[in-house]
DNA sequence: TGGGTGACCATAG
DNA sequence: ACTATGGCCACCC
């Protein structure tokens, strides 16, 4: 793979690989590149997609515990819950219902 | 250069 | 059961 890329770019990247109607966790994406222990990073690497030139559905990528902890970064509180229910996901209280249905699991479909 | 930070995760009390 | 703290590592000042 490209190692020129940064960290980030890796996050965006796979961010963007995420299907509609699907959602990831910061701790999948980030065992995925390599280091579950830096999901911080991932989280943190979301706080600056607004940086990047493309659009990157933050909104996909929640927590552990399916919650959007990262909504009140967006533009809009209401943004980030809106978007996915666009997409046919179901959030009640920022916690995403059926979490373990919408998972998407980096690692078992783009293979390693 | 060094230290602080962060939208997390895991373990211990 | 919940709360508190540690760890981890790339990026910014």
């Amino acid at each position: 793979m490209a190692a020129d890329e940064s960290f980030f770019k890796q996050v965006y990247k796979v961010a963007r690989l995420i299907p509609k109607g699907r959602v990831t966790s910061y701790g999948a994406i980030a065992k995925y590149l390599g280091s579950a222990q830096s999901s911080r990073m991932v989280g943190w690497a979301m706080n600056s997609c607004h940086s990047e030139k493309e659009f990157v559905p933050a909104h996909r990528v929640v927590n552990r515990n399916g919650l959007l902890t990262g909504k009140h970064h967006f533009p809009e509180e209401n943004a980030m819950q809106k978007a996915l229910e666009k997409e046919g996901i179901i959030v009640i209280q920022n916690q995403i219902q059926n979490f373990e249905k919408v998972f998407w699991n980096p690692r078992s479909e783009l293979e390693l």
